[in-house]
DNA sequence: CGCCAGGTTGACACTTTTCAAGCCGCGTGG
DNA sequence: CCACGCGGCTTGAAAAGTGTCAACCTGGCG
């Protein structure tokens, strides 16, 4: 068991403001604890976690918490602000794999290799806890419910793509936009937003990188939705306005 | 630790010939236990995972391991035979999620929410090693080579899935028909099977459920294929004729 | 103030799907 | 043993969906 707490540099990115603070992170106060960790955990096991999150990171709009290629060291929960993932393929296209939002947890990609896949890139300003992942490893060891949530929160990351490759391989593109917004629409939700109201924080052509389409069809469809009534948009602005309609594009299949 | 083995029933499933037998897997002497197992893992260890190996299971072709909705009680590792995996759509559509072979992992994606998400089906007469989730749940605690393996297998899967989604949402169809065959060469390859010439186990709608395309699609550029000389196909044969060629329709990007 | 990234919209091109017809090969039953 | 049926495959022609290219707009920031 670690009792004395060391501040040591971590992962100095060339050229970008990263900031690292000892805060003491401290899983038991957090307000994302139900997101994040395991429910009906014992307050003992509570100040094992709080072991477990090593430090606090900054990372600004734009810059990379990490990026392919680097040793993995690390996963990361997020604390406030908005990621996106990013494959790079060989020839130089890339594709977004996921959004991610406070709660989730980012940096699953590196376990299999040691090494990162992707590139976690910030949408905004954002705070991440940082999870050594040598010490989730021993720690599992030792906390069943620490190791079944964990495997738990990687099958569900398998499952989530399961989705995205169904909706990427048989849906038309109104459909993966509807499916889109009533995913993030839920997701609001269950961080006590506003279900039918919020900013996007990324651009036309994340979303389309996202739901494998061009940027400029993706701003039609959001102009042909507005047309007919299911939402208003401008901008990064978005509210939903007739659930139900998405819902029936999403899933009616026209055909 | 358990040692008296029982034999109880498993899984019955209505109306399939699902046969379990106790034939004390035994992990130390499988010849896939290198794709299947922890490298570099001692005699003592080797021991204890042939306690977690409960049985074999045959699965006749066409007919389901386990369902969605099953409640998940066990992974699988395919001993013999091939496998497709399969989500089903609220709607009735449904996709391909993956093909698996000897030595590959089935059921991950039950662990989430501890019953199935998908189906999987066997392609051809196969034979599965099953594994209890919770011995694994439980060993993994004490055996941290089996624990750090397994969380690289998930993570690995994430990873796979994570260029479906890229194939799926950035290439083009010839680019993608080009990309499964030489994924399915690269793993033939890995089995010590011939790289260049195999038998399909799945059918043209299969491949092309899970590539995203229609199955006439994937027949006209199989005959497009043989036709620029880079393949030679007749129905479920197969081989490569200039695996360099396939290379640069998966990778040069012409654009 | 002007630039520029991000967004919208139109016209047209291209890829892939849809629908349809026909072929092949294999297993079943007469 | 052969005929038949049927699933699986191939191919063509037309239709639909999405991408490409281009022009223009807008708002924010240096």
């Amino acid at each position: 068991m670690i009792t004395s707490h060391r501040i040591t540099p971590i992962a100095e990115v060339e050229g970008e403001s990263v900031t690292v603070s000892r805060l003491k992170a401290a899983c038991s106060n957090c307000n994302l604890r139900e997101l994040c960790m395991p429910a009906g955990i014992s307050s003992t096991e509570l100040d094992q976690l709080d072991e477990l999150v090593y430090a606090r990171r900054k990372v600004k709009r734009s810059d990379a918490l990490y990026r392919t290629g680097d040793p993995f060291e690390a996963l990361y929960a997020v604390r406030t602000g908005f990621f996106k993932t990013r494959l790079t393929f060989q020839d130089g296209r890339d594709q977004v794999t996921g959004f991610l939002m406070a709660g989730e947890l980012i940096g699953l990609d590196g376990i299999g290799t040691e090494a990162h896949t992707v590139d976690a890139v910030a949408l905004e300003d954002s705070e991440v806890c940082m999870i050594p992942y040598a010490k989730l490893e021993a720690l599992s060891g030792e906390m069943p419910s620490l190791r079944t949530h964990f495997h738990k929160v990687m099958s569900r990351e398998i499952v989530r793509e399961n989705s995205v490759m169904m909706l990427l391989g048989t849906m038309r593109a109104e459909e993966r936009l509807a499916a889109f917004l009533l995913n993030l629409s839920q997701r609001m939700v269950s961080r006590g937003y506003a279900a039918l109201e919020f900013h996007l924080r990324m651009t036309r052509e994340e979303i389309g990188s996202y739901l494998g389409m061009k940027l400029e069809t993706v701003s039609r469809l959001f102009s042909r939705f507005q047309a007919e009534g299911l939402i208003e948009v401008d901008q990064k602005y978005v509210r939903i306005k007739d659930i139900d309609g998405l819902k029936a594009i999403y899933a009616h299949h026209t055909h």
